[in-house]
DNA sequence: CAATTAGATAGCCATACGGCTAAGTAACTT
DNA sequence: AAGTTACTTAGCCGTATGGCTATCTAATTG
């Protein structure tokens, strides 16, 4: 599995956020990838390069075709360190919680 | 909101998500932020303010402390990127899975 | 076989990134 | 008032990033 530095600065570009997205809906050739991008194909296939390396896309070639299809569990790896951050966060919201119940019941004994 | 360049080139260095990963159980100040990282201040900062064009974190100032804390809502930025990207993936099974279906329908449609 | 197509590679360029040191400022502490 | 603390700012340095053109190879097509 890539490293999330990679992963994430796969992400970290809208071209190569379009890429993935246009091959979340099925797998597509270099030429068809390229086709919507305003810029060179070299430009692009390092776009390419950054997504393979982030372990976004995988490829092979058949003839002189070079069809690229997305690895999804990437998408895994980069949602499961969110929510990571997300359930430390919301741990906190629950300590909180606790904390104010605590208070509040300590209200009731002061009102006891 | 910042955009999505700078919240995924937030992620993109392990000093930054440690310092996401220890804001997301409470804020704390530049220095606490700093010391476990072996780096100059100076260079650390670069990292904060990185993080803070990313719309990941948020401070101010009392006296000469300074302090920082998450802004949790750039999380879900982030985790809905990458859900749409799954709903296209799964929304391609789903159509598969129709597709497929139907070919076990014509299957039985052979078979009357 | 000649021409075209699809992609790959090499290398140039400007800017961004991630580290540093040195020096500055503002706020406590003594 | 002097010293220390907590950043802050300026600026240097090497590498990475993201763009380009020119050129190359391999595979089809005519």
């Amino acid at each position: 599995m890539a490293n999330l530095d990679s992963i994430f600065h796969g992400l970290a570009d809208p071209t190569r956020r379009a890429v993935i997205a246009r091959l979340a809906t099925g797998p597509a050739r270099v030429s068809e990838l390229a086709a919507p991008h305003d810029m060179a194909l070299p430009s692009f296939l390092k776009h390419l390069k950054v997504l393979e390396t982030g372990g976004w896309i995988e490829s092979d070639k058949a003839g002189r075709i070079r069809t690229c299809r997305l690895k999804p569990e990437t998408t895994k790896a980069a949602e499961d360190w969110l929510g990571q951050q997300r359930s430390l966060w919301e741990g906190r919201l629950d300590r909180l919680d606790v904390f104010l119940n605590n208070l509040y019941d300590e209200g009731k004994n002061d009102e006891a």
